[in-house]
DNA sequence: ATTTATTTTTAGATTTGTCTAAATTTATTT
DNA sequence: AAATAAATTTAGACAAATCTAAAAATAAAT
């Protein structure tokens, strides 16, 4: 079945709002999606007519399976073309998402396919959000700061406990940035500093301080 | 002014019509644009309106200056997401153009800005035609083969005149293709062989027989 | 447990882009 | 030059997505 902007929008939304609210109210909605109350009720007659939402007039609704898969495939596409944007057209994290909100309605599947391919297959955002796989999977984000991260495995970079401006010059200055591939080749114990190895950039050494600021998905 | 995606549509189609006939009519618009001449009047009047077009009812419309710029600025973006398409994602030339079309609705300038740089301001597309540049200039396209193309100048790969699967394999090796940009080094009296460098890659020589099946652009 | 306030829904309009069918204009033919 | 054919425009309708204002249902408060 084949959706409509409009109709993406709201069930990107839903989802969205779900995932920080007990329940979603048409209200909420409205916010989200920029529109009026009256025509959140419209879309949701529309949505739950194609299955897409369980809805009784007056009561809360729900995204349905289906539905859900949906959202998370709209959610895949923002996510990864705002690691484009940031990662291989150089913005910066904060001016990707009106962008984003425009690419994610793009709807050829072999796009996203090809593009989740020259990213390789990032699975965190710009943001530090995850980003859903092909088959809607998130993988569950367990952060680990460098000084614990397994020796060997690699990570994705996920957050930064420390936003100082010294912190992101010195993160800047490696390369380091929210999604970035690391793993870590050694902990020395005498002063416990980390040996990292980013991609094809020679291997950089962290103090302790600033490997235990940065969080790592596995 | 903001345009919308059916009214970039028209704009677009009535260039594109106009760059390949004397005059448009209503009908040939119609089958361009997959509607019905009705329609096509109706959007007429809205184009007309918005100083889009010249029109006058019964009579041929053509494009105002600004309706010009505008259409070049689509067709702009479509040629540099096709050649995304093709060059980062490694799509076929075949496949692009229907993803092309959505792409190049995308607002942001900032991005088309972007990927202009990202790809490093080609001009010709993997179709062989040619890409404005950001102010709507098209290069005119001279072509020139290999064997007449200046020494040391560089040009971009703009057709092929031998198409024959032979001569396709012979290309993918060197990794030739429509808008690859490379450069004359050295042209040898002896046997009319050329030898040519492509970007990072080692340069490469090619008999006279080959390199005057391959036309270029200064 | 009524009253009051909030939220949600309905009813009726509006805008954009499309359509069919009929009317009108322009072009072509004999 | 009159008749016929083809292209274009008008008139009226429709679907999608929105809106305002009023009605109905639910929640909160005295």
């Amino acid at each position: 079945m084949k959706f409509s902007t409009s109709e993406e929008n709201y069930i990107k939304n839903i989802f969205l709002l779900q995932e920080m609210h007990e329940a979603v109210s048409a209200t909420m909605l409205a916010l989200a999606v920029n529109t009026r109350a009256a025509s959140v009720t419209d879309m949701l007659k529309k949505l739950h007519a194609k299955k897409i939402i369980n809805y009784r007039p007056y009561k809360n609704f729900t995204l349905t399976e289906p539905g859900n898969k949906i959202a998370l495939d709209i959610i895949r596409k923002h996510r990864l073309w705002e690691y484009f944007l940031v990662n291989k057209l150089g913005f910066k994290w904060d001016e990707v998402h009106v962008i984003a909100e425009e690419l994610e309605h793009i709807s050829s599947a072999a796009l996203i396919q090809r593009l989740d391919e020259y990213l390789e297959h990032p699975c965190i955002d710009p943001h530090g959000d995850p980003i859903p796989d092909k088959n809607g999977k998130i993988k569950i984000l367990k952060q680990t700061s460098l000084i614990s991260l397994p020796i060997k495995k690699s990570g994705a970079v996920s957050s930064i406990k420390d936003q100082s401006v010294q912190m992101l010059e010195l993160l800047k200055h490696y390369n380091i940035s929210i999604g970035t591939k690391l793993r870590v080749n050694k902990r020395f114990d005498f002063d416990g500093s980390v040996e990292i190895k980013i991609d094809k950039l020679p291997v950089a050494v962290l103090s302790e301080q600033v490997a235990k600021n940065i969080f790592c998905i596995v």
